[in-house]
DNA sequence: GTTCCACAGGAAAATATGGAGG
DNA sequence: CCTCCATATTTTCCTGTGGAAC
């Protein structure tokens, strides 16, 4: 039932890509200097997750390297490697010069010094969850070395220019920036089945699943293809033929735990009051919610906003809304009524 | 049928936020 | 440090809906 489990997994990167055609050209046209043998501009990739920053900065250094022969790509998860040290490490560790290199006997300054040396080809280095390296200034390290282009690849912006300091801030601005959307139902579905076609037997699921797939992962294609992965391995280890939609089920609602969990972080306080109101009293109506809301918190937002913030936490699955104008009332989604078709 | 009420949600104005540049 | 600008959030104002009371 599994042809070939690479497809499934993640990190993968697929033949084609599906529906960021623009965002895909925008990536290639920063590298396009490389081909004529100069350096390239640094390139800035930004979006929520499971957009597909990873997978497109993977592509098209690919792709470029099946054009370009002189040329050599490093890819540095800054998430693991999230002090200044371990991304050169990492880096030097790729063009084959950390033999002798030992975590207290060298310098900083030795490490950037070989790296002033290299001669080799150039290299692209891609480095994921660039937010997340706790001295960025290694970017401002690595942007002196002309040898080496650097894709940049970030949740939010802005979280990352907050702790850049000015230097770095102006030249990532006049960087090549790619900004990333979640993905809507329909390009998931594309996005699955491509992947489908690829890795499973074609009959191992349908077409209606994937769509339950898609809806489950709000957006999101890695939890989707996460998602995809557990139910095909749930069923190839209990030798089945086809996905049953138990297994699906089984799947689907762990993702959407780690999905909602992500929800409930992105809130603010005030919208996190309202969200522990709900929870607490359920089920209530918008007046009630609203006098609960006005007497746990000194400044108060007017009624509309509160209204925007309920109608954006059904958005996100947080809450339920039953009912129409008059009569409606909120309650916090049911975690057995979350597999309901919608 | 008409009126009233509580509510949904769109549009636009007002205001807060955060960075750039002087 | 302050001012200006862009953006996101909040408020204000508004129209439309459906149930209940009249």
């Amino acid at each position: 039932m599994i042809r070939d489990a690479r497809v499934l997994r993640a990190g993968f990167v697929p033949r084609e890509i599906e529906h960021r055609d623009a965002e895909l050209n925008h990536l290639s046209s920063v590298f396009e200097p490389i081909k004529a043998g100069d350096p390239a501009d640094t390139a800035l990739v930004t979006g929520p997750s499971g957009a597909g920053k990873t997978c497109l900065s993977k592509f098209v250094t690919e792709r470029l390297r099946e054009e370009v022969l002189a040329i050599e790509t490093t890819y540095i998860n800054c998430w693991r490697n999230y002090t200044r040290f371990r991304v050169f490490y990492q880096l030097l560790d790729d063009l084959g010069e950390t033999i002798d290199i030992h975590r207290q006997s060298t310098p900083h300054d030795e490490l950037i010094a070989r790296l002033q040396n290299y001669d080799g080809p150039r290299r692209i280095v891609i480095l994921d969850e660039a937010d997340q390296l706790e001295d960025p200034s290694v970017l401002y390290d690595l942007h002196s070395l002309n040898r080496f282009a650097i894709i940049c690849i970030a949740n939010r912006e802005t979280e990352l220019m907050s702790h850049v300091d000015d230097r770095l801030r102006s030249r990532l601005q006049s960087s090549e920036h790619i900004r990333m959307e979640k993905y809507h139902h329909e390009q998931l579905t594309d996005i699955l089945q491509a992947r489908v076609r690829w890795g499973l037997d074609p009959e191992v699921i349908t077409d209606d699943q994937l769509a339950t797939i898609a809806n489950s992962a709000a957006g999101d294609a890695r939890l989707a293809i996460g998602i995809l992965r557990a139910a095909a391995s749930g069923a190839a280890r209990e030798n089945r033929e086809r996905i049953t939609d138990e297994l699906l089920d089984r799947a689907a609602t762990d993702a959407q735990a780690q999905l909602h969990q992500r929800s409930l972080d992105s809130l603010t306080p005030h919208q996190q009051t309202v969200y522990d109101i709900v929870r607490a009293h359920e089920p209530l109506s918008p007046s009630e919610i609203y006098e609960h809301y006005t007497a746990t918190v000194d400044d108060p937002r007017t009624k509309r906003t509160v209204r925007t913030y309920l109608q954006k936490m059904v958005q996100y699955n947080l809450l339920v809304a039953d009912g129409a104008s008059r009569d409606r009332e909120y309650a916090l989604i049911d975690s057995a009524a979350v597999s309901t078709p919608t």
